[in-house]
DNA sequence: TCCATATCTCATGAGTCATTGAGATATGGA
DNA sequence: TCCATATCTCAATGACTCATGAGATATGGA
């Protein structure tokens, strides 16, 4: 993860309707939700809102999609997600991984 | 780190200025930068726009200031920044850990 | 083929964000 | 007090983002 992809994935994630999008897709899990569901979940959005945000969200890397008949089934890029928590982890731990590094890591 | 916060943390790093302040001042420690010489790594950015982007960082909490003679240091609120690595963590590794947590976690 | 379903694409308009430049405020020293 | 330095505030402008609604495209079944 560089800084122009952290910087995309940074601008998806800052909306509401995408955050809650990609919270949604990684507890669905790998099989991933369908678009319509998608758009049920967020409380009946129309279908070309959801198209839109689901697109930002594609293009920025968070999220892959796969045709399965005549729905498109959406899930998390997990690989990315971690990849953004490591970028976010090397910046803010430059040098101080014991101040910054309190939360997820490890033990818990 | 609740959902608007996070919200807010992410609007504030999908700036590439935002972004590369944030990154200088974590560089820089817990001493931090005058506003001055953050606008002058930044390339020699006005000073109108320093004090608007740092308004901003400050604003989502990932920076503090204070004052020092004529200069006003700011410094990169870490408590903020792991933070928001854990709330990306927990948003990613609902329920798939294993999957989403490889690189900054312990070990390595 | 015809139709219904599922999703995408495009154009439009409102709202927000970033940059600029001028000027205001606060500090420290002569 | 006067001046220089350091930073902030404000207004104006251009660019970008998001929501909406109409319509296009793709799939599967009768």
């Amino acid at each position: 993860m560089d800084e122009p992809q952290a910087l995309t994935a940074f601008a998806a994630l800052s909306q509401e309707t995408r955050l809650r999008i990609v919270r949604l897709l990684v507890a669905a899990g790998p099989d991933g939700l369908a678009a319509g569901a998608i758009g049920e979940a967020m409380g009946g959005a129309s279908s070309s809102r959801m198209s839109f945000h689901l697109g930002q969200l594609q293009q920025a890397g968070l999220v892959t999609s796969r045709r399965n008949g005549r729905s498109i089934l959406y899930s998390a890029a997990y690989p990315a997600l971690s990849g953004l928590v490591d970028f976010l982890m090397r910046d803010c731990c430059q040098g101080h991984p014991a101040v910054c590094a309190p939360a997820g890591a490890a033990g818990s």
